[in-house]
DNA sequence: GCCGTTTTCGGCCCGACTGTTTTCAGTCG
């Protein structure tokens, strides 16, 4: 049959979420339910279209899709439409699941609105609960009545996710406002910021101490705080002025570690741990190990805790249930890259276009962070709004390079290098006998981004073929928090940067974090050069670096998959042997 | 619906907090 559209796997797997969703309103088998979901986990979690593991019969060999799930995918992609989901939309009004949104409104109470109220739509709940004819309901009452209608409002205006560099300023800021607190010993991130996924929603703190009440009402009484959504003694969240919200937690210090271990999550990697302890007879929770007959052994330490259950300690940021667990209890962890080593910046600009100080101001930042290299790489002019330089102002600047060059001597390596816009209609913004003369090239895209995939990926591919071009930078142009980038087709992608060498970038701008972890997973475990950037525009700019060691990090990267980890001999070679240097 | 260092059948994570309840259901992470 011929496929009449194309699915991305996010696309996918909102399907599967759809259809658990609509299963927890009909209250089906919550097994059944959460195999639908891990699916759809599984699915997010894929550096390959499953459209290409679909055509190779292989979809089954992804973790938590079997033959049911498979046959799904099938569907989907050949008749663009799943029997299933539409029998179910006829059950369950699909305008229920916009219900599910609204805090502290589950399936449960969805249903229950449904079945007595026929209410299918947020308007008709909105209007029930003006009219007071929720409160009556079992199980409701005119508090809950009042926080549906609460958080009805609080959907509008409901606060988007943050950047990472956001949530970590926040962060530093409270943790330092709780480790002043009285009877606080120790104050940690945790959440998806401490495994630093490229946005967070909820700021997740730990604590321990042995005094949390009076902490907890220092906490929700803190001036910036605007409404207190909970409050206990191991467990209170707030919303701040700004729209932020914080989620504390407590344990006492001999718990710390179970406490740190369950606040950093993920929610996947919980569930697999829970199993690993279940199978060994012990039941793992916050507070610690409990054995059969209910002793409950503390975890003071993270590394403790996992030793307990005969795995290796496993960095934060692999905890995603993306096969983490059973690496660690086979001994075959990746030893991932660090900050401290990198070595060298290949992708910045300067006044030349639209960086903010000179060349050399800029070669000046990459020695004061030890770097032995740097890339000087200022736009083409494809792009009106930045200043890019013309063909003739490229043979310009170079001897401006070679006077810092001379300057420096053997300090540092300087590149002279070009970002070239790949243009809409798929050329490159500069000649062949510009891009030879230029020591690094990288292409990128700018503009038009929302060409369809066909398009957008044959743009992408045309560069590639360019004997010239080293690196594709920031591949998909998205925008954090919100903002998506183009629709490439990967599957064509990654064959492209395999034949011609090219280096994938991750952009380590916290707004753009582009390619993500899943791609540059899958990039790597092909043998393609992963080179991070920070893009610079200027020496602050460069403090950046941590945000996209974070992303190699968490594509389970080693050092030497790194290009910019080389030496300055490696990296020659490797231009060499690309033709440009 | 998925899966297998106790299983191809019989399992499948755990506790805090809230609001409604006189012992618990629902939601959340």
């Amino acid at each position: 049959m011929e496929v009449k559209k194309h699915w991305t796997n996010t696309e996918l797997a909102d399907v599967f979420e759809r259809i658990a969703n609509l299963m927890k309103i009909q209250d089906e088998m919550v097994f059944k339910i959460r195999a639908y979901e891990r699916a759809a986990e599984s699915l997010r979690a894929l550096g390959e279209d499953a459209s290409v593991l679909a055509q190779r019969g292989e979809l089954t060999q992804v973790p938590g899709i079997g033959k049911a799930i498979a046959e799904k995918i099938e569907e989907l992609l050949t008749t663009g439409k799943l029997g299933f989901l539409e029998r179910l939309e006829q059950e369950v009004p699909p305008t229920l699941l916009d219900l599910l949104r609204i805090p502290g409104v589950g399936p449960r109470k969805a249903a229950l609105f449904w079945k007595t109220l026929h209410i299918t739509t947020l308007v008709e709940l909105e209007k029930a609960a003006r009219e007071g004819r929720l409160r009556s309901l079992p199980g409701m009452g005119e508090k809950s009545e009042k926080a549906i209608l609460d958080g009805i409002a609080a959907l509008a205006e409901r606060s988007q996710r943050m950047t990472l560099v956001r949530a970590w300023s926040l962060a530093h800021r409270w943790l330092e406002w709780l480790r002043a607190q009285p009877g606080v010993e120790r104050a940690e991130p945790a959440g998806s910021l401490r495994r630093w996924k490229d946005t967070v929603g909820d700021l997740d703190l730990v604590i321990a101490t042995r005094d949390s009440v009076p902490l907890m009402e220092a906490f929700v009484h803190h001036p910036e705080v605007k409404r207190v959504l909970g409050q206990g003694e191991n467990k209170s969240s707030v919303e701040l002025l700004d729209g932020a919200r914080i989620q504390v937690w407590t344990q006492p210090p001999e718990s710390f570690g179970a406490l740190w271990m369950y606040a950093t999550g993920s929610k996947d990697h919980n569930v697999r741990m829970r199993e690993l302890a279940q199978r060994q007879g012990l039941s793992l929770s916050e507070r610690g190990l409990t054995d059969e007959e209910g002793n409950l052994r503390r975890i003071a330490s993270e590394e403790e805790g996992y030793a307990m259950l005969g795995l290796a300690w496993i960095p934060p940021e692999l905890r995603e249930d993306r096969g983490e667990v059973d690496a660690a209890r086979e001994g075959r962890l990746p030893r991932l890259i660090e900050l401290q080593d990198i070595r060298m910046e290949l992708h910045t600009h300067s006044t030349w276009s639209d960086g903010a100080v000179s060349i050399e101001e800029m070669v000046r930042a990459a020695l004061a962070r030890g770097y032995h290299a740097i890339a000087i790489t200022d736009h083409s002019s494809y792009m009106g709004i930045v200043r890019g330089m013309k063909p003739e102002d490229v043979l310009r600047q170079r001897e401006e390079v070679e006077a810092v060059r001379h300057k420096f001597g053997e300090q540092i390596l300087i590149l002279h290098g070009a970002e070239v816009d790949i243009r809409a209609d798929g050329t490159l913004d500069y000649p062949d006998e510009v891009l030879e003369q230029l020591d690094i090239v990288i292409a990128s895209l700018h503009a038009s981004l929302r060409q369809p995939r066909e398009q957008i990926t044959a743009r992408v591919l045309n560069a590639l073929r360019n004997p010239h071009v080293d690196i594709l930078a920031h591949p998909t142009g998205r925008l954090l928090p919100d903002r998506a980038g183009a629709d490439l087709d990967w599957g064509q992608i990654y064959p492209a940067l395999q034949t011609s060498g090219v280096a994938l970038e991750i952009n380590a701008s916290p707004y753009r974090l582009d390619a993500d972890d899943v791609h540059v997973r899958h990039a790597a475990s092909l043998g393609i050069p992963i080179v991070i950037n920070t893009d610079a525009h200027a020496p602050v700019g460069m403090d950046e670096m941590v945000f996209g060691v974070s992303v190699a990090r968490r594509a389970w990267l080693t050092a030497p998959q790194v290009v910019n980890t080389w030496t300055r001999e490696a990296l020659l070679e490797w231009l060499k042997r690309r033709g440009s240097a």
